[in-house]
RNA sequence: GCUGGUGUAGCCCAAGCGGCAGAGGCAGCCGACUUAAAAUCGGCCCAGUGGGGGUUCGAAUCCCUCCACCAGCACCA
């Protein structure tokens, strides 16, 4: 079977050095052309590559050279996110050292993906453990630390108790570590802060402005920074007046239905309201019973909610009533103010917990007739809200919110879920964070001129408590940069998220020495235009970066507002049902797969099983399929090899009588711009495949794509159809014979796959469908090969077989660019297929003489007419009324009525 | 529970605006080639679009409703 494949193994590391050796895909800025960034994801150093990795540097290295191919400068770098736990992990396991692991992980892997041959300025590979990369976001650490967004404080952190560090709540899922699964617990620990909170607001409103964003990837973005807009007051203790407590609602026109309050069991005014020391035993037992509980059972829907009365009572401000006052795990400390007012009526939490202990429920909303439910979260006129009633929700919350305003008891307010991010993590492969303790300064910077604080080597790892740096003496053991006295370095490391918070902006200049990166190169290079990886960072990386982006900007860094103007994410590779795991035994090993495919048909299958943002099946056959494909594309070439290079090339007419039309103008020729159907033109191109990228990339001259001569248009307009259309008896499934020429409808064929491809790339990222119009095109050459021996002038006939040829493997090159390179150089081409202009449809080709109308009776397809294109409605009528198949369908009804789409169908209504 | 997505042939997947349910691939079947098989070339079979209802001359597509699966969020006040 393999003795049947081309010579892959021959051909792609030629190419793959060939390609190396002339620097192809080394760029620099050049202001005269269109720049295009594409990027994927840079991965974590494991070792080995996977099939997500095949998948996804696919789909980059298809746009990359796509755009190439359209006349962009284009960036398309790669490296290596190095830092994290798996190499302190593998340290601790087999006494490797992590930066040995690291970099030999990094070889092997730079080895597997240059195996694919993709299309890397590998000069700009960069590695993330490199101090030469990480003293930059050292620097930025610091002034975020001058400028208050970077802070140190206690908090209660998720600790994940197996990879001994502290995670970010993103990191956390499901109450589990998103690397390892273990159980996360609660824990009291100092740490480092990024204040995203800061910029939730822009954050927020920048997902309304990245339209090129999948929808449901903003959605989770939006979701994670959770805005809420309400009220905070104050609810005065009954008999305290020293004391008050502070409540956050986004209902503040309920208030008039507050029956109790409630706050959270660790809220620190609890102590302060508690009576005597029986009330203080029950709280403490209380807190103790809800501590208990995991955070995995806490999140569990539908519990039961415990809350426990306290003897303090408070004052609803607006009806002045007394109301009970509770402490109950169903509130949270972490949101808000940790304390609510609680409305029955309105809050089906707070109905719960009312009905559970025999609270007051006052509505204050009227219900819809016939409702039926508990609380009522619907729209309505307030009633029972003394100078709320009458009002509609809106304008009863804005009345409310004065009257605090007012009353001085309160005011508007803004809430977020979003917590600042924690950056400590108490491990040892990681960014040290470089800051001081000095018993005389306290808390200092480190000088900037003794930067980068440099991770040391010689580090103890026992993967057993604090830090590991926290026993490297001459780590911790410094000079205080303010007095010069003796200090301790802090011994945290940086979240591994900073690193790849940046690394983007750093492939814009790898190897710029006097800073983080070089102001023009980014100002040239920035925004990343298209973004391509997994939606399991949705909110990890995706958000992270585009917060540190924007601090960046704030520090007089960089000019975006944002680091990626279009994103693709992924799906995941499946098999058997599965993701593909080792301990489901169901992975495709990629170095094994290109070893007996071939890398290109690895891409191409990648490519061609699934749209990119679904997930892909993966399928052994398929793959084979998509082997069969290239060989065939091969086979062909081969073994009309001679005959193709003869051939008059595609860009000269080989039986030019002069007679073919004038070129048309540039703008007409654009991929999009041309009407498939040529029937009524769309929104001319805007938006459209030529719209994206008008920047002077011109397209091939369209006139000299021209290969056949026999243009039978000018010849006397034919009488349309009539004998054809009645010529076949019988069912509607005999074919109609075509009266054009089987060379022109080829060339027609051809320049329609370039319009797919082109529209199915640019449009909706379809390369599945792109892929199966480049199968299609094949079967057509193939098909034509045969059929036009004695119908196609020998000349008309080889170029256009040429012209085919050549537009398959253009078409065909960033999805295979091994053997289509290899094909266009045995075609006699001296420079490289990536090169060449993408192929440019023309619309002489495209325009077609006539169609087939279907004719239906009463909905059903009972006939087939071949018409000239636009046809008058009329005619069409008359002939579908008067065709043989039609008419006994008809003949013992009433037509009723014929509607006449034109180009399309028929369709003839009846009645008896 | 909320939000988003998906549901089309034995399988993976197509069908911009409502207009012939099928482009491509896989699997299967039949020919051709072959001593034979593989490979190759050519051809064929297969669903009425998750269920129900509605709008329409016409619905995979629009509306309502229900179901299944996937993902994200979830005592967020």
């Amino acid at each position: 079977m393999s003795s049947d494949r081309y010579p892959f193994r021959e051909i792609e590391p030629r190419w793959q050095k060939a390609w190396e050796e002339r620097k192809q895909f080394t760029v620099t800025e050049d202001a005269s052309r269109p720049k295009f960034y594409c990027l994927e994801m840079f991965p974590y150093p494991s070792g080995r590559i996977h099939m997500g990795h095949v998948r996804v540097y696919a789909i980059g290295d298809l746009l990359a050279r796509y755009k190439w191919m359209r006349g962009y400068n284009v960036l398309h770098p790669m490296g290596w996110d190095a830092f994290g736990l798996p190499a302190e992990n593998a340290a601790i396991e087999h006494g490797v050292h992590p930066a040995i692991w690291t970099y030999e992980n990094i070889d092997n892997m730079r080895t597997q993906l240059r195996r694919m041959g993709i299309s890397y300025d590998w000069e700009r590979e960069l590695a993330t453990c490199d101090p030469s990369y990480y003293r930059w976001e050292q620097l930025v650490f610091i002034r975020m630390l001058e400028r208050g967004l970077a802070y140190r404080r206690r908090s209660t952190v998720n600790w994940c108790p197996s990879c001994q560090t502290v995670l970010a709540n993103e990191q956390v899922e499901d109450g589990r570590c998103w690397r390892c699964d273990s159980e996360v617990a609660p824990k009291e620990l100092d740490g480092w802060f990024f204040k995203i909170t800061a910029y939730a607001d822009e954050l927020l409103a920048w997902c309304d402005r990245l339209p090129g964003w999948p929808e449901r990837v903003l959605t989770m973005q939006r979701n994670w920074i959770g805005r809420s807009e309400g009220a905070e007051f104050d609810l005065p203790v009954v008999g305290r007046p020293d004391l008050s407590l502070r409540v956050f609602t986004t209902r503040p026109d309920t208030v008039f239905g507050m029956t109790y309050a409630v706050l959270a069991p660790e809220h620190p005014l609890v102590d302060q309201l508690v009576g005597d020391a029986r009330e203080r035993a029950a709280v403490a037992a209380f807190r103790a019973e809800v501590a208990r509980e995991s955070e995995i059972e806490r999140l569990a829907a539908d519990r039961p909610k415990r809350g426990l009365r306290l003897s303090a009572r408070v004052v609803n401000p607006f009806s002045g009533a007394a109301i009970p006052l509770f402490i109950a795990d169903y509130v949270l400390m972490g949101y808000g103010t940790g304390a609510i007012m609680a409305v029955p009526g309105e809050d089906q939490r707070d109905w719960d917990f009312a009905k559970a202990h025999g609270l007051a429920i006052v509505e204050t909303v009227a219900r819809p007739d016939g409702w039926a439910g508990e609380a009522y979260t619907g729209d309505g006129v307030k009633i029972n809200s003394g100078f709320l009633d009458g009002l509609t929700i809106a304008a009863a919350k804005r009345k409310a919110v004065d009257w605090l305003v007012e009353h001085g008891l309160g005011e508007a307010r803004v809430n977020y879920r979003l917590r600042d991010w924690g950056i400590s993590r108490q491990r040892y492969w990681g960014a040290p964070i470089p800051v001081l303790y000095c018993d005389a300064c306290g808390m200092v910077p480190e000088a900037e001129a003794n930067l980068p604080v440099v991770l040391p080597r010689d580090v103890q790892l026992s993967g057993k408590g604090a830090s590991p740096l926290a026993d490297a003496a001459s780590f911790v053991n410094a000079r205080c940069p303010g007095c010069g006295g003796r200090a301790r370095r802090e011994t945290d490391t940086m979240d591994t998220f900073v690193e790849s918070s940046w690394y983007f902006l750093r492939y814009c200049s790898p190897r710029h020495e006097a800073g983080m990166f070089d102001r023009a190169a980014a100002e040239y290079w920035m925004p990343v235009d298209q973004y391509i990886g997994g939606i399991e960072h949705a909110v990890l990386h995706l958000l992270y970066a585009r917060f540190y982006t924007k601090v960046l900007r704030d520090l007089g860094l960089v000019r975006v507002d944002e680091p990626f103007t279009a994103l693709l994410s992924q799906g995941m590779v499946i098999k058997d049902g599965a993701k593909m795991s080792k301990s489901k035994g169901n992975v495709v090993d990629p170095d094994e797969l290109i070893r007996t495919f071939g890398a290109d048909t690895a891409r191409l299958f990648s490519l061609f099983a699934a749209p990119p943002e679904k997930d892909l099946d993966w399928n052994d056959h398929g793959v084979e399929g998509a082997s069969r494909f290239l060989n065939r594309v091969w086979r062909f070439v081969l073994a009309h090899l001679d005959a193709l290079r003869a051939a008059p090339g595609a860009a000269r007419p080989a039986a030019a009588d002069g007679k073919g039309a004038s070129p048309p103008g540039p703008g007409a020729a654009r991929p999009g711009g041309a009407d498939r159907e040529g029937a009524s033109p769309r929104e001319p191109g805007a938006a459209r495949a030529g719209g994206a990228d008008r920047e002077g990339v011109s397209p091939r001259e369209p006139g000299a794509a021209r290969a056949g001569g026999a243009d039978r248009e000018g010849v006397s307009p034919r009488e349309p159809g009539v004998a054809r259309a009645g010529g076949a008896d019988g069912g509607g499934a005999s074919p109609h014979p075509s009266s054009i020429d089987p060379g022109r409808a080829f060339r027609r064929t051809i320049h329609e796959t370039i319009v797919r491809v082109t529209d199915d790339i640019e449009h909706d990222f379809h390369f599945n469908t792109a892929v199966s119009a480049v199968m299609e095109l094949v079967n057509a050459l193939y098909a034509f090969e045969t059929a036009s021996l004695d119908r196609v002038p020998h000349g008309e006939r080889l170029a256009l077989l040429r012209e085919a040829v050549e537009t398959t493997l253009l078409l065909l090159g960033p999805f295979c660019p091994h053997v289509t390179e290899e094909l266009w150089a045995q075609l006699g081409h001296a420079e490289s297929l990536f090169r060449e202009p993408w192929p440019a449809a023309d619309p002489e080709a495209l325009r077609k003489q006539e169609v087939t109308v279907v004719v239906q009776v009463d909905g059903r397809v009972r006939g087939r007419l071949v018409v000239d294109v636009d046809a008058a409605d009329d005619r069409v009528r008359q002939l579908a009324l008067g065709d043989d198949r039609v008419r006994p369908w008809v003949a013992a009804r009433t037509v009723e009525k014929v509607v006449v789409v034109p180009n399309r169908l028929v369709n003839i209504v009846t009645r008896s």
